[in-house]
DNA sequence: ATTGACTCTCATGCTGCCTGAAGGTGTATT
DNA sequence: AATACACCTTCAGGCAGCATGAGAGTCAAT
């Protein structure tokens, strides 16, 4: 019989540790005192103990220790949750490489221009939406405004007549590779809330969710390339690659959010 | 003027979390409806959600957000977070590749004897503590108990004559290499609770705290063979090296833990 | 009888949110 | 004008794995 601080000792776990694993019914005492509440340990819960500091050593959690621990766990069982803690752990070493990465781009950046950046890019999950969409050609590049507007208001019209309302900001697409400026290929976007017919012009068509890049530029387009600048920069600082048009999102009317 | 939930589908953040943000102060909406109570955000907003998002990607803390995000903060300052930043993520990448580690020689245990390992090798701290010891030589192996026996009576004799009592578990240390098995260097030790005198065969002295890899093994001496080899097993495939003697805890009279 | 070292049982806190419950708003349609 | 429905609000509680502290009882030695 082994008073609970002795037995922390014995172990290295910390008395409140050894209540939770009781209250948890992950280890409990051989005995406890009815009157006093005193619990008892016996050194032959060290091994038990020993195991389930290993487990968490694994990366576990305590439920998980709990059931490897519940006897009748075959062995198939547990080789199973074994490797499912190895692609787990694994997946979070690749996380914090990157991450790593990440913060090894930042401090470069930080060195070089020896203020914080402009621009945050930030990965996120555009969800799919319905859209009705104007594709058009932009001859040479500083005729962007006198093209898209156009393009943008020939989607918007045709939403209208058809009775249905934009459900978020418009976006434009840009299909041609980013060094290109002329005959750039662009899509305007309206998402909209229903499906509706498309027509010549205009299509119709779900925009699929996709994983995207994001960097928030305000202002008017000057200034514009640097956000450009530092979405293509991250990209390549964190080894990932295109895998679809660029969008931009207009929000207000002279501000721009490009993912 | 955005509501919050139009700004949440802008921002791919959850409402949730918006006003997590704004009660916590790291993002408050620029006006709030003094009846309703509807927090009402503006497009400026998102370059510093954005900046918000792109910290925490790099695994900083909302806490340490608000610090960087506050005005005053140097750019030497900046700089100092992100350095100790990557150091904290370098750290974590190299424990969890460890864990990796372990994990993989666990499945490789289990594949080899296709069931639960018996022992569990766990890595302690063991804190320093004063102690009387009786340093001896055992000629064979199959005399241990003979000479070790005898050698901690004259240190538990030593103690008590002067007064003082056991804090802990008895111990013993093995100084020679692991292989050896004869002429082996053995320290029996008894803990103290306060200094006392030596004598010329008994040394006082503080064994200094020291990482430990630690293993329970059960019953009697039988068998813990293989509790030893669990250990250098375990040592080997984490890639650590033994920097010091071995220690044996006894605790009653029949059960060892080896640490 | 009194220390002093332990032990007990709550209660609360930490991080970064998520999940309701109960009730008030805003806009569009009948 | 009534109603429906989507949104908004403020609590309250929960998650993992303990740590910290309060207030009170126990145990062994002096």
């Amino acid at each position: 019989m082994i008073k609970i601080g002795d037995f922390a000792r014995l172990s290295q776990v910390s008395v409140v540790t050894l209540r939770y694993y009781d209250e948890t019914d992950l280890l409990s005492p051989v005995n406890v005192d009815p009157f006093t509440g005193y619990r008892f340990y016996s050194a032959d819960q060290l091994p038990r103990l020993n195991r389930i500091l290993a487990l968490k050593d694994l990366g576990f959690s305590l439920e998980q220790i709990k059931l490897i621990l519940a006897d009748g766990l075959s062995v198939e069982q547990l080789r199973n949750m074994l490797t499912l803690q190895r692609t787990d752990v694994a997946k979070r070493v690749a996380d914090e490489q990157q991450r790593l990465v990440r913060i090894e781009s930042r401090l470069r950046q930080i060195e070089m221009e020896n203020k914080m950046p402009n621009y945050d890019v930030v990965l996120k999950t555009a969800p799919a939406m319905l859209v009705a969409s104007r594709r058009i050609t932009i001859p040479t590049n500083d005729q962007v405004p006198q093209y898209l507007g156009p393009a943008f208001d020939e989607a918007y019209d045709h939403v209208r007549k058809q009775g249905a309302r934009d459900s978020a900001p418009c976006l434009a697409l840009w299909h041609s590779p980013s060094d290109m400026r002329e005959n750039e290929d662009a899509e305007a976007i309206v998402p909209i809330d229903r499906l509706l017919q498309g027509s010549e012009k205009i299509k119709v068509y779900e925009l699929p969710a996709a994983q995207v890049v994001s960097v928030v530029h305000q202002g008017r387009f000057e200034g514009f390339a640097q956000a450009h600048a530092a979405l293509l920069e991250w990209i390549d600082a964190n080894g990932y690659k295109t895998a679809g048009p660029y969008r931009e999102i207009y929000i207000n009317h002279d501000k721009k959010n490009p993912s």
